[in-house]
This record gives C-alpha cells, structure tokens and sequence, in this order.
RNA sequence: GGCUCCAUGGUCAAGCGGUUAAGACGUCGCCCUCUCAAGGCGAAAUCAGGGGUUCGAUUCCCCUUGGAGCUACCA
C-alpha cells in the first residue's frame, strides 16, 4: 500500500486561526497515525491578499504547535518547490493539455463584461452563471487570439448535464447536478492558477493521498473530480471538517478580533492546553478521556469520532484546559513560567516569588491574568470601609478597628517575621481575646491587601509584603477605621 | 434566491431500534477552610417541530423550521 501522505495548505493572508490549526493537527494525526507524511505547501497564487511575512508566521506557529512537517517551503522534499508561486509554470502545460482535450477553453470576457452581465443579471433576482459565451468561439480564433496577446483566462468546461460527486469520509456521498456548477475560471489572467485548479494540479504532482480540509470546499469538490477524470487521475481520498464558530452564527475569524493562535500563548495559555482543547473541538475518543499529548492524540484520533456539524469555540473550557495543564505542570517549570508574569506587576518590589508562585500555582488559570492578582502586593488597593464587614467572619468596622490595633504591638515585636510565627501570634491574640480565627484574620486581610479576595491568607500576604510594609497597612487601615468610628459616631466601649 | 451540508442540555459531546439518554466545561448547593482558589460530595439542565417505517424511535425515511458553507480572474 502506498504512503500515506496528508497536507497542510493555507494561504498566507494573516495568522494561523484556530480552525487552521485545528485542521492542520488533525492532518498531521491522520498522517502520523499511519506512518505518513506531513506535508506544508503554501497556497499564494492571489498575489494581492498575501500579507507581508505571513508565510514566515506559518512556519512559526506550526513549529510552536509542534506540527512538524516532513516536507514544505522551508524543510524542503521531494515534491518541491511548496510554495505555489514559485510553482508557476508547471500549470499552464496542464490547462493546456485540458484544452486540446475540451475540458477547458479559453475565455476572453473581461472583468468589467462580466461584472456587467452579472449586475444585469443580479439586478433581476436572477443568478448569474457564466453562459460558455467564449466556448463557442472556434479553436483557430481562440488560438490566434491567445498568441496575439490578448488577455485571456481559461476556464473549465463543466458538462450540461449529468451529475458530479465524490466520496467524502466523513461526509459520506455527495453530489451536485452540473447544470447549475459554474465555469470555473482555472489560469488567471496573470498565468497563475486559481486555488481551484492549483490544488489538484499539486495534490496529484505531490503525491497527496488523503485531502483533509475545511467544509468550505465541500460543495466545490465535484467540480475538482471533475478535473481528475479529466487527467484520468486518481483523485485523492476526502476528509472535510466542520468550520469552527465564535457562537453559533458567526465563524471564528480574525477579522472579528478573534484570537489565533499566537494570540493565545501570548495571553498566557499553555500550547499543550490548546492543542488539547482544539483535538476535542468537533472529535471525540472513543472512551471519556480527555487529557492528551500530542503523541497520544497521534494514537487515539480516528475518522469516526468526528462530529459533522460545526462547534463553538468555547473559552471556558479552554481556560479550564489551561489551568489543568498549568496544576500539573512541576512547580520549577512553572516557577519559571510565571517569573515574567510576576514582574508585569512586581518589578523592583523585594518578594520571595518562590513562594508566591506556591499560592498560585493552584489559583493560574491563564498567565495573562497573574499581574492584576498580585498586583496588591505591590501597592495597597484603595478600598471601601465596608470591606471589613463579612457576615460569616463575624467582623465589623469597630471589631475591626479593635482587631487592628491589638495586632500592631505583637506583630511589631515579632522576632522572627515567618508565616508559623505570625500565624501563632494572631491565633494566639484570637485566643487570648475570645475572638474566632475568623474575626482576627479577616480584618487582618483587608487592611494588607484591600481586597475581598486574595492568594493567600493575611498571614501569607503579611510575610510576603515584609514587616514595613505589613505594619504601615495596618496602621492605614486603623486611620479609616478611627476615622469612620468617629463619624458614625460608633462606641468603642 | 440557488446549490451542498448539518441538527442530543448554555457549550464540547457519548449514543449508531429497546438505556434511569454517558462524561466534561459552565451554573447552583454542601463540605473543607485565616479570604479566594484548589480538593471532596451533590443538584438542576438536552433528543427543534410534524409526519411516516416499526411491536418499539434520540437512533431509519420525508417535510417544516433553524443554522452553516459555497455561489470571485479568493482560498
């Protein structure tokens, strides 16, 4: 049996989406699975969407998903040059070949008389077809016309009649009539092929058995069948995948601010995360797992899992993903990981981060969101008196205000300034004054951080923040306090 | 509009003629607890509608509805 070969072909127009992605990963688990090859080939041939150095950004983002390619623009191969544009000649001798034998012809409307016939047309209700009006001009014209010069593109010569089909594996038998299948344009003005017949020209030049890619190309199919019968070639075998959708109209895409790829490991989402995630997004194993490596989806991905219909892209679980990957993710790799992260907020400021990375380590969903949670540690939150009432602690500003002022001595006179050592000297004040652990560290909390949350106790914070620092919130927050007491005119017995 | 495709909770989804219709995310509740997380336990929530076929339809067929893709000298 011959090799298994799938490709990966997007057009350098932006970055790589999701759907992209999600669509090159499972050509490459296809091939992989099977011992094939991976194949990277750039689809350029629109001259005028190409983004500068979007070809570059390909590359760098299927290196960084770890879809290595076996063979593509950069790592080079048999089946070269994978870049479309500097494949340019190799078309016309097979639109040519195409022409001799009538599955083609050359058409010499231009784009302004087609736009007419088709407003005209539109502008009724009608849709417009192209009506074969260049087929009828006789071949020694045509040839003539051709070799004088005159702009002229060629088109493929769609039977009347009868119906086009193919077999898809996921999709299964789908035809269309092809009465209503337009004349394709296959060489553009400019010599260059359209993707239409630039893709099975390389599919078959590359050997291609297996075309895995998105539905958008499912309705087009029959019309690509048709061109291999064409040949007499062997057309490859189909796969289609559903698009993947922002919600349930609207497409993921980047025009819309969506986020691609790179966006994502930028804001801080681990690649194993996503390319996880992104596996489960329209397939699912055969059993409940969900938690894969890039070699165990290489094992456990099969055709049949595949859903049909499209599937939202949903964050929430994304972020679930992440901080799933991030808990299990040693603590040196994530110490490491999250130093940067730390620094967004904490540059200059004397923290132990081996320890802050401890409290949130369990608390990181995605990195990007690390330096508003520990930014407090940094610089004390201006914050609402009523921070120091809570319910189920017990608290109240005057409680708090007693509180505050009990612990400033004590913890001023602390020898050592260690978590056991605060946390023994607040217990034991609690103790001492009939408080519950409660009562003392809730109010204790907010005067260190101003916050109604945080990663970590007051003990953690008061550790992390270092004495100076630990006793001037406390004092701040005994000025509101004094300040408030008075003004509500509140007894503090 | 035409053509092609799709349709199970809010989301990802299992199911492939007979099930109490899995599981996960999210949501809600409880436990744990110096706050919040993490962790543990539990709950609510789905077969779009209508016809058939069948002893029996979530499952097969048709229609309706809804959605998506295509309808370029774009891919």
């Amino acid at each position: 049996m011959a090799e298994i070969r799938t490709r990966f072909a997007p057009s350098p127009t932006g970055y790589l989406h999701l759907g992209g992605l999600r669509t090159a990963l499972y050509a490459y688990l296809f091939a992989k699975q099977r011992g094939g090859r991976f194949i990277l080939r750039i689809e350029d041939t629109d001259q005028e969407r190409e983004v500068e150095g979007a070809v570059e950004l390909i590359y760098q983002s299927l290196h960084k998903a770890g879809l290595e390619y076996d063979e593509g623009p950069d790592v080079g191969g048999e089946y070269g040059p994978y870049i479309q544009s500097q494949r340019k000649g190799l078309y016309l001798p097979y639109a040519l070949q195409l022409l001799e034998s009538g599955a083609a012809y050359p058409c010499f409307c231009t784009r302004e008389e087609l736009q007419q016939r088709r407003d005209a047309v539109t502008a009724q209700g009608g849709q417009f077809k192209y009506d074969k009006h260049c087929l009828n001009i006789p071949k020694e014209e045509a040839k003539r016309r051709m070799e004088s010069g005159e702009p002229f593109v060629i088109r493929q010569n769609i039977p009347t009649e009868g119906v086009a089909s193919f077999e898809d594996l996921l999709y299964g038998h789908v035809e269309t009539d092809c009465a209503i299948l337009d004349d394709n344009v296959l060489i553009k003005a400019d010599g260059l092929p359209t993707y239409n017949f630039a893709n099975v020209i390389d599919d078959h030049l590359m050997a291609i058995t297996h075309v895995i890619r998105g539905t958008e190309y499912l309705s087009s199919t029959p019309k690509y069948n048709l061109l291999y019968e064409a040949f007499g070639w062997q057309p490859p075998v189909y796969l289609h995948l559903p698009v993947v959708m922002k919600d349930a109209t609207r497409k993921l895409s980047k025009r819309h601010g969506d986020p691609g790829f790179e966006d994502l490991l930028a804001e801080g989402y681990v690649r194993d995360a996503i390319l996880n995630f992104i596996a489960l997004l329209g397939w699912a194993p055969k059993d409940d797992r969900e938690f894969f490596t890039l070699d165990e989806l290489v094992e456990a991905f099969d055709v049949d899992g595949l859903s049909k219909s499209p599937s939202i892209f949903n964050t929430d679980k994304l972020v679930w993903f992440n901080a799933e990957y991030i808990k299990r993710m040693n603590f040196e790799d994530y110490l490491a990981m999250v130093t940067p992260w730390f620094d967004k907020a904490l540059a200059g400021k004397n923290i132990d981060y081996r320890r802050l990375a401890e409290l949130m380590h369990t608390r990181t969903e995605v990195f990007n969101r690390v330096p508003e949670m520990v930014g407090f540690l940094a610089e004390l939150p201006v914050y609402p008196i009523d921070l120091y009432t809570h319910k189920k602690m017990k608290t109240d500003p005057a409680l708090s205000l007693r509180v505050l002022k009990l612990t400033l001595g004590p913890v001023a006179a602390l020898a050592d300034f260690s978590e056991d050592a605060l946390k023994e000297c607040l217990m034991g004040l609690a103790a001492e004054h009939g408080l519950k652990t409660g009562q003392m560290m809730w109010p204790v909390r907010v005067a260190l951080s101003g916050l109604p949350s945080t990663p970590g106790g007051a003990t953690e914070i008061a550790y992390l923040i270092g004495r100076e620092e630990t006793m001037d919130r406390l004092s701040v927050g005994i000025n509101m306090l004094e300040q408030y007491c008075s003004m509500m005119k509140i007894d503090l017995e």
